[in-house]
DNA sequence: TGTACATCAGTGAACGCGCGTTCACTGATGTAC
DNA sequence: TGTACATCAGTGAACGCGCGTTCACTGATGTAC
């Protein structure tokens, strides 16, 4: 690997890590290559070298942003003995993770440009949630039963981050943080409930 | 009224009509005022007879869009002597209203878009959030503290059905609809409860 | 009721602008001998 | 090690296009007398 190679590298992950708090900012639609390689510190042209199109770069970006936010967000707290669900949700549903838009879940803005956008996106957001929704139901115990509760809990979580972030600046923001935390204890870790077994 | 009054008036709710269907189904910055004019039988130059921006004419269509769609979903069921709640949680979380993009609640569209337009739009979901908590709070009871749970409700019905539209076409979009019809329940319906009081 | 003029909803071309992508060019890095 | 040529990451202007908004114009409707 030749110096030159090394920094071509480098200069595709500072493309990546703009887009990827782009992405997270403003979504796909309203984010242009422009703004993308003024991040990173480059002029619009030399764009093509690094990437084929607008969509390759995002589809890329999406599929790492979404993993690495996620993974970060579930192994955070090595202080912990507490319960990781529990702080997974605490943290997810913090006021500086709603805060942090351009480095924290991107779902907010991801999950409606794949609404829109459709087909080279879909897939990659099916797979990432599907991660997910491992990973929490591992958390939950692991039985095959519990992918679907774990599921449940990601709606939540992202319904309430995203409608936070929207009304932010009004008392209803903390209002939905704090509603999205007690509805998750009420249906998932509430403990002692009787639990029905197929 | 003169007859050019009343034709005015038609008018205008034809491009209102128009540009909420577009919302829905795009969302604000994704729509051109060309688009919605086309749809109204129109051509661009006439919009501005009837409002004064883009921007005026999409507060006017949120506002409208959120309130109409929620009111229906919440009175439809005539025939009811099922529960209105879980009516109105089952109407939500069904595959006719993922698949009606066009028709059904704004907010998969919306709320991603006032997270960036910001300050316009950030007031008028905040009333129509209320507005819907208020209605959901009151089918729980009505209790102060109902309100809560029913913010937490439309996290999660909300955040599920957006992520169910995203992943269209995947298994994991219905099974994202039964998870949140399953997490509905057991947060919020599951009758043997004990209910703490203050 | 009939005529002459005023109004104004809607048309369609034009404005300046930002978009994604292309391309001729540059200069520093890499290769051949 | 030194020289001559090739490569190619990155520049910046240009392409065609769609955007929100403006504007001169039209013709049907409304008003005055």
């Amino acid at each position: 690997m030749t110096a030159r190679d090394e920094q071509k590298q480098a200069t595709r992950l500072a493309i990546l890590a703009s887009a990827s708090s782009l992405l997270r900012s403003n979504g796909i639609h309203a984010t242009s290559i422009a703004q993308v390689m003024k991040g990173a510190g480059l002029t619009v042209g030399g764009f093509y070298a690094h990437f084929d199109s607008k969509e390759a770069l995002f589809l890329q970006v999406m599929r790492q942003s979404m993993r690495s936010s996620w993974t970060r967000l579930l192994l955070q707290p090595r202080d912990a003995q507490a319960d990781p669900l529990r702080a997974f949700i605490e943290r997810y549903l913090s006021p500086p993770h709603r805060d942090a838009e351009a480095e924290g879940c991107p779902l907010p803005m991801a999950a409606a440009e794949v609404i829109r956008e459709g087909e080279p996106y879909r897939a990659v957001l099916a797979d990432e949630l599907g991660f997910l929704a491992e990973s929490l139901g591992a958390l939950l115990g692991g039985a095959p039963q519990e992918r679907r509760r774990a599921l449940g809990l990601v709606a939540l979580l992202y319904g309430a981050l995203t409608l936070s972030r929207a009304v932010r600046g009004t008392p209803l923001s903390a209002e939905l943080l704090d509603a999205a935390r007690a509805f998750a204890a009420e249906g998932l870790l509430a403990p002692p409930r009787p639990r029905r077994r197929a």
